[in-house]
DNA sequence: CTGAAAGCGCTTACAG
DNA sequence: CTGAAAGCGCTTACAG
């Protein structure tokens, strides 16, 4: 007890296997310049003794910079969301700084693709050794990722919507079990009639994301109780007030309607909504977790929200390209997140 | 860009301030043996020159290992949950081996004095310098803990029922606001009848655990829907076949029951005995998530699972350890662990 | 293809 | 009270 054994380092594969501390650092880098003799005389010396690189010496002498990209929305109004995972990216930078990790942001505004080519091509241009990105803007990308490719620089997907590509590693949503998991929870809120989906565009959300949802919602209710169906309604040009008439004709129309899924984080606009509507309970269920909404959780008129837990998806996003470029670790291809569900009751500890 | 601009470092401080590199060591670590002026003027040169120290740096210099201690139940049938503080442990004792961390467990048997007394004297005559324990069996450590304030040996709960002491850091599960969203989870499964309590004896839990949850509960039924209420079954000596009578008569006796709340673990043995009975939906509410809970979930027989991330806490037990002892860092006082909602649907990212 | 030596930014005896 | 020097386990030119 106490007595430190020595770790044996790289002097030790050295001096058994009778060369110098150099070669045996071309061997572990797989660098040019080692006969195959010799490599594989300190392979074996390597794996007999049971070595392992320390990777706080191996960063120590080592002196350039890693620069990570991040490509994402900038943080406004109508893309709060990216508030999140920017602070987990922030949060991982700090704690990775010693190991020589640096950031560069790449913002621009949703729906501005001039800004998103601008940035693309300024990435391109850029020496960055690692990439984080999001995939919910697909078209704009490929040219950027066919790049990547090419030139071996690995990247990360955040909040990615199943994309195996060449991607180092995909952190993903279940959106379709997500869909599923809201009509369970309707379901325990009422046992018949239907449940309103929401569709409110002019957000980056791409159609497939918000079927996906759908399509799991449906799945759900069919499997379990055909006695609560569902309906979409589109409202394509959302803004703050223009849904009113529409929703509230809706309603009114539709007594049947017992629930509201909106498969977006615009749950807080329908919530203000409700706050001043009067009429029976309509539950409601959505996406993400943002400060405005505690007030409509309180008030009982968000009874559920769906998250992914952003902020992690961020950190975990550098952290996986640290290991993997600098610890040289083997990294999950897909990193599926986990349903969080927010009430009333628990959103103080999120 | 890519020219790596140079970090300060203590040579830079040494010659700032005209000392030798060992001088700039002793104050940075509050060494004795530095005359006043000295001291000040190297802490005006670091304050000036921005410096930090490098921790990579530091650790590569130093040599002792620093044995963190661990006194948790062992691994058993009746205590199947301490299988994850423990993973979360290991993963953290993992990632930090380059650290010069090192874990060492003292198990005992839950419920058995001498062991725990025999594993607490180990403790005290080690020579650990942080130790992770967990606040469940609060009479037999206090000596313990005595002892570490006495050595000013760190010491971080998990699994913590709000027990600020002298601790470096308490992670803690929020027991009354648990109960509060259990509530929350039944008035949404049915808005009148009776909610039973169970309280299944023989384990660790102690009477205040429990008896948190349970005022949670009724708080939050007595502010939102005074139309349902709880009733307290005790069965003394749990195990596995015991409590079938009792609970067949009490749910006879009481039609109007609807949900059963579990307060601890052990749900997966209720909901064995649900599986066999017939009869109209009781809904089941349980905490912690384990693999036999499953096939429950998945057969509608559990509804709710309360899960606190005990991977999690033991993870962070060990880093904030860390923090404290190698990178000197402040450590909170207190973590609040989220509570977590586990269903039949999203159990399989949890 | 191989090796000797300096250096990364600290800590740790040791000498004065 | 202060400083010079060796060393932690690697990487990186440089020489051969």
């Amino acid at each position: 007890m106490g007595k430190d054994e020595r770790v044996i380092g790289i002097k030790d594969v050295a001096k058994a296997a009778n060369v110098a501390l150099a070669t045996v650092d071309r061997v572990i880098h797989n660098r040019a310049g080692v006969s195959k003799k010799t490599k594989e005389k300190v392979l074996k010396v390597i794996d007999k003794m049971g070595y392992q690189p320390n990777i706080l010496a191996s960063n120590l002498s080592k002196s350039k910079k890693i620069v990570l990209g991040v490509l994402l929305p900038e943080i406004s109004e109508e893309s709060g969301y990216w508030e999140f995972p920017m602070k987990g990216i922030i949060k991982a930078q700090k704690e990775l700084a010693q190991y020589r990790i640096k950031i560069k942001i790449y913002n621009f505004k949703q729906n501005n693709n001039e800004e998103i080519r601008k940035r693309i091509l300024e990435l391109i241009n850029s020496d960055i050794q690692g990439l984080i990105l999001t995939s919910k803007f697909a078209d704009e990308i490929e040219i950027l990722l066919a790049d990547c490719k090419q030139k071996n620089r690995p990247y990360v997907f955040i909040d990615s919507n199943i994309r195996k590509i060449d991607s180092l590693c995909s952190i993903q949503q279940p959106l379709f079990e997500s869909g599923e998991l809201a009509a369970q929870l309707f379901n325990y809120c009422f046992t018949k009639g239907e449940i309103l989906i929401l569709h409110l565009k002019k957000t980056m959300d791409t159609e497939d994301i918000i079927g996906l949802k759908e399509k799991g919602m449906n799945a759900y209710l069919s499997d379990n109780n055909q006695a609560i169906v569902t309906k979409s309604l589109i409202i394509p040009d959302f803004n703050e007030n223009g849904f009113e008439n529409v929703l509230t004709k809706t309603l009114g129309d539709n007594p049947q309607i017992k629930g509201i899924f909106i498969p977006n984080s615009k749950v807080a606009y329908i919530a203000k909504y409700f706050k001043k509507r009067e009429g029976k309970k309509i539950y409601l269920i959505g996406y993400d977790f943002f400060y405005d909404d505690i007030e409509f959780l309180e008030n009982n008129i968000i009874d559920f929200l769906i998250c992914q837990r952003p902020e992690e998806q961020g950190y975990l996003a550098v952290v996986k390209l640290f290991e993997h470029l600098i610890l040289k670790k083997e990294v999950e291809k897909e990193i599926i997140m986990p349903l969080d569900i927010i009430t009333k009751k628990n959103y103080k500890y999120y």
